[in-house]
DNA sequence: GCACATTATTGGACGCGGTCTAATAACTAT
DNA sequence: ATAGTTATTAGACCGCGTCCAATAATGTGC
């Protein structure tokens, strides 16, 4: 018996998932930038302005897996202990984020970026979410820390996540003998919270 | 007399500059949103399609000091001796580049936010410019140590690029009573230069 | 069964950024 | 006067993102 009150209205037609799969099979046939969103639509059963009920753009395809498992970064961050020190609680979350995030689900954009046929709408849309996580980092360290600057938790938030950015793309493109992602991560992030937590 | 070789050609109607205080006064009208790229060219005094002849998109044009300024961070680099510690290299010459932008040109759409109507666009085309400097740094890294492993130098780019573009937007928020651009890049960008550098 | 409310889907249209083609214009050199 | 060079322009097109209104597919209550 399914205990989640049956849902009134018209039922869904599509999901994420389904768009995301007919999105990539269409990539690879043709590329990304070749691609259009009335393509993707098509290729999974439903209308162009249906898709946009999905996602907020057609970019937001590439980032199901990426949005599932960011979803994580503030809960990581408030597990813990006030006794952590900040910036170890900052880097520890980030990695433990990177060690959630199943390995054999590499971003298709990063591995096959001859295939996307342009980087403009992978990086504006990744920025999209890098500034959204960047700013739980900096409300995180601003109710942690008895100055708030405006500065020094901006500074750590975007070098964090840049070094975690980087850490990602270069394991992204390491191929098939790539090491866990948490591995990169650690190595990109741990010395800008050690610069970080030295200057306080 | 002029000893520039005359210019064969149809001369040039316009300029960067024209086209940007053109832009800057519809902003300020209107918004960056609510301005449309033929408004600026009318108000520039030339086509539509001209201004695609002058800027490669319409957020380029709230950048024209930036690429000005940010044309100097190769020479910087190389202007470091060999004998200078690589990770002091690279923070030096972010400083420098930020000390060498005019104090007076604080940019529009960092201090008039509200003005712009969205940030999709300022960020992205930031975004663009923030890639284009990382790998001039991941280059300059890599050439100046022994061990290019792909994670480190980019990184290092990515995370001091991040500090410092959060320097820029801490200072353009900071009101008439603001530091110099150079004292926030410095305090955002030593730390994680310093984090590389004990990790070396 | 039917009416109603709710949620999703759809068609068509529009504005805008970006791009393309081809014609025209404004120069210089000969 | 003509040819070559560079810039400008008009018009068109594509695709993304958005809007409006109509339609559809459900569940609920009577």
């Amino acid at each position: 018996m399914n205990d989640q009150p049956q849902q009134v209205g018209r039922p869904r037609r599509s999901s994420k998932r389904i768009l995301e799969e007919a999105a990539a099979e269409l990539f690879l046939e043709q590329t990304y930038a070749r691609t259009t969103v009335d393509d993707i639509a098509q290729r999974a059963g439903v209308s162009r302005n249906t898709f946009f009920n999905y996602f907020g753009s057609k970019s937001d395809v590439l980032w199901v897996d990426f949005d599932e498992t960011i979803e994580r970064l503030s809960v990581e961050l408030e597990a813990s202990g006030p006794a952590n020190p900040v910036m170890d609680a900052v880097g520890d979350a980030i990695v433990r984020v990177a060690a959630s995030h199943p390995d054999d689900r590499v971003p298709w954009a990063l591995t096959q970026v001859d295939l996307m046929g342009t980087r403009d709408d992978l990086e504006a849309s990744g920025l999209r979410r890098f500034m959204k996580q960047a700013e739980v980092i900096r409300l995180f360290l601003s109710s942690r820390t008895a100055v708030d600057d405006g500065l020094q938790p901006q500074a750590v938030a975007f070098a964090v996540l840049g070094a975690a950015a980087a850490a990602a793309g270069v394991w992204a493109s390491a191929g098939i003998g790539r090491r866990p992602l948490a591995d990169y991560v650690a190595e990109a992030v741990d010395p800008v919270c050690a610069g970080f937590a030295a200057r306080r």
